[in-house]
DNA sequence: GGCAAAGATACTGTCAACACTTATGGCGAT
DNA sequence: ATCGCCATAAGTGTTGACAGTATCTTTGCC
């Protein structure tokens, strides 16, 4: 999907494979990463799997100090709502851009899509038109950090916990606006529903963190 | 400065001494990066500075492919539009969290140090008001962002080019708005300011940018 | 019984050497 | 003389072992 990641060197294998072993909730949010265990698991040395996980790091995926045994990261609802700010600011200029920028029938096909989605014949994908939109921002830099570095992080957050109830059609109809304006070429207004469309999902998961106000609630069973 | 970065690992230490190779310009923009030569200079073995190229790959300081030589990041004219429009989304939404969050005493402090700087009574420190700012933002994330991430880039720009005459005053001015509607506790206003101060900036930079065209010009003596 | 210090253990940080890939230089053919 | 091919050299990717530090366990003491 992404960039080749790491096609081609044992590094990158395995940078991809402890990334689904965070996915698949094998390595549950917190827990430590042992790099021995890994090299082992993988049957590499412990350099890739040290490089792996170094890569991890600078995605900000686990946290490591010097010498201390590195961990999955803590997903709070604090750091949620930290990387919601972010893309509501980020993703507003992306959308302001990809307004300005994309093809018209790219625009087109995008408009398609979402409509197809809200008519229910096409997959949701969640995250897939705010990627869409990203990719189409023809600044390079916003496009990868919303997409390489951000969304990876949402997306391991999503199986966890899953949108509210109710949330998806409104969203629905909010993707649909904003695709609307950046087909009419109106990239105040695409920015400033996209900003818009986040800071209502930011609202809507405070909420949902009052329910919970812990470091969001999953099975750390350690050993 | 910032946080302690690598200190108390050789690892560590390495790269705050190739980043200082990079900011003395020893290691011009568009250099190749050879692991064996830093090894040998530093009197360390090769895996730290593997480890070190990697973190500055992170910061995007340096390019890397699979198989071929690490070079130091060429920052193109293009390159930098594209952080100051990121900047202008991102560090917009810092200053409106920080007017909202940030203490009475720090905003006070703040709106001083600028009145001095216009005054000419302290350094100018470039970046400094901004920084501070960022720092004061009480989203970790976007902070590191524009902190860690985004300014050791912009450092390495403004060595090489140094900002447009008769831009510092203008600058220093509306750096003045800013703090001032902070202090005010008006975060819209703040982050339509800062937004617009960034804008302003762009704008600069295109125009100067209209007079070079390449890559940045500097002595990029190989060998 | 609870707590603190000392030893044992496990893990990370570092090193030197090997395997493989890419770039460089020379050679012959066109 | 230029272009393409092959041998050489340079550089990166990977490995296994060693050194230093944090964590856990045991032991002694209060």
């Amino acid at each position: 999907m992404g960039g080749d990641s790491g096609q081609g060197t044992r590094s990158g294998q395995v940078f991809e494979q402890i990334f689904g072993l965070i996915l698949s909730g094998e390595l549950p949010l917190g827990a430590e990463v042992n790099e021995a265990a890994l090299a082992a698991r993988f049957s590499v040395s412990r350099g890739p799997v040290r490089e792996a996980v170094q890569r991890l790091q600078g995605l900000r995926l686990v946290t490591r100090a010097p010498h201390m045994r590195a961990r999955v990261v803590q997903l709070s609802g604090r750091d949620l709502v930290e990387i919601f700010q972010l893309r509501e600011s980020v993703e507003g200029m992306a959308c302001r851009l990809a307004a300005e920028a994309m093809p018209d029938d790219a625009l087109a096909a995008l408009v398609e899509d979402v409509e197809r989605t809200i008519a229910g014949e096409a997959p949701d994908g969640g995250m897939d038109i705010h990627i869409r939109i990203a990719r189409g921002c023809p600044n390079g830099r916003i496009a990868r950090l919303l997409c390489d570095d951000l969304y990876h992080l949402l997306r391991i957050y999503r199986l966890r916990s899953g949108s509210a109830p109710g949330r998806r059609e409104r969203a629905g109809e909010e993707h649909w606006q904003i695709v609307r304006a950046m087909k009419a070429r109106d990239p105040v207004l695409a920015e400033s529903l996209m900003r818009g469309h986040i800071a209502r999902a930011t609202r809507n998961l405070l909420e949902t963190l009052d329910d919970i106000d812990e470091p969001i609630k999953l099975g750390a069973s350690a050993a």
